[in-house]
DNA sequence: TGGTTTTCTTAACCGAGGTCAATGAAAATT
DNA sequence: AATTTTCATTGACCTCGGTTAAGAAAACCA
């Protein structure tokens, strides 16, 4: 599969698209390929583009006393507009690679020049822009409300897929513990069913 | 003051009014008053609004087990866009009003025929909407990184007022944490400075 | 293949916050 | 003013996750 098919399929899930449309989405060639650990974003950097992850898997962290603290993982096809890009101050958190990736990026004259040409494209934007915000609430209301142990079975059944594709300890980070509490929740579920 | 002189102060943080804009925006009459403990969207119910705090305080909660667990306090121009708004879902939260209250409501045609008569407001529009996304990543990304004492002296200095004209025991639930332990940081503070 | 590095697990101890129960203070109601 | 009701504080005890340190397992690589 070519790269331009990945966001053609994203545009899919929210429109049919004409023939013309297709080819224009695949002509504007704005996907780029990463490797593992290349970096989209630093820390004090200003942010001048939001991204879509086609391919693989983006974690978006802190560094705090030498230690990351993973904030997000973002994988096919979710949006990411770092809080940077809106406030137009440097970045609080990396953004980096955790696999190879295919990543398609704009900023806000490309997208202004595309939503001119193809305005039946607006509605769609916003409500990506909506959907986006709305899954932050939940994100943080279940965060609020759920014990660690809750948040690593929540997580499990949310996206099986990443607790495969990622190192435990990068899990643990996104779950807001150390390893080792990582290592007794999964003891515990396994002396649990004996 | 009138109340809809509330609703041109808040658009007028983001644009210049003209007198007609300013006359049209009173003249839609999209305001009401609210009492002490009224529900502006019960759990299970579908949002059909979205919300713009002018005056007052609105909480955003859930009820488990008899308990409520405080998430969000929204006062002078907060906007509130609901999650139930976005995905047509019944809300898993309750909204409602910790004090006398004024609030401007919206819905999805209203916008859509404010937004065809002005289109000049749709930028704001959506810078408001991406603003707001922005503030709930920060929102989430303090809340893993800090312990309940060190989000305690965050509200403290962030919103001050907010200490002062809510209960503690709200307080306590909206930091994630039970009154007895609020009281005990508190009395941290006080031993510490003697 | 053997060795190095990275990741995961286990155990012992500590502390912040939860739970339960009692008391005091403040507000609301009569 | 008297009486409920609500809200805030305190103390004793418990639990979960943090910390430290060590070792096992897996992945990497020369």
């Amino acid at each position: 599969m070519k790269t331009g098919d990945l966001l053609v399929n994203y545009f899919s899930q929210y429109i049919t698209l004409s023939e013309e449309e297709i080819e224009i989405i695949k002509s504007h060639d704005i996907i780029r390929q990463y490797e593992k650990n290349d970096i989209l974003l630093h820390q004090g950097q200003l942010a001048r583009e939001c991204f879509l992850v086609l391919q693989g898997c983006v974690k978006r962290y802190y560094i705090e006393n030498g230690e990351e603290k993973i904030m997000e993982f973002y994988t096919e096809n979710d949006p990411i507009a770092p809080v940077s890009y809106t406030t137009k101050e440097p970045s609080d958190y990396y953004l980096s690679c955790v696999e190879p990736c295919i990543i398609s990026s704009g900023n806000e004259e490309k997208t202004q020049l595309f939503l001119q040409e193809f305005p039946r494209f607006i509605p769609i934007f916003i409500k990506i822009g909506d959907e986006l915000s709305a899954k932050k609430q939940v994100a943080i209301d279940e965060f609020k409300n759920l014990s660690a142990e809750e948040r690593y079975y929540k997580l499990l059944q949310s996206r099986p897929d990443l607790v495969n594709r990622i190192p435990q300890y990068m899990i643990a980070s996104y779950l807001g513990i150390q390893p080792e509490s990582l290592s007794r929740i999964r003891k515990r579920a396994v002396t649990r069913n004996t």
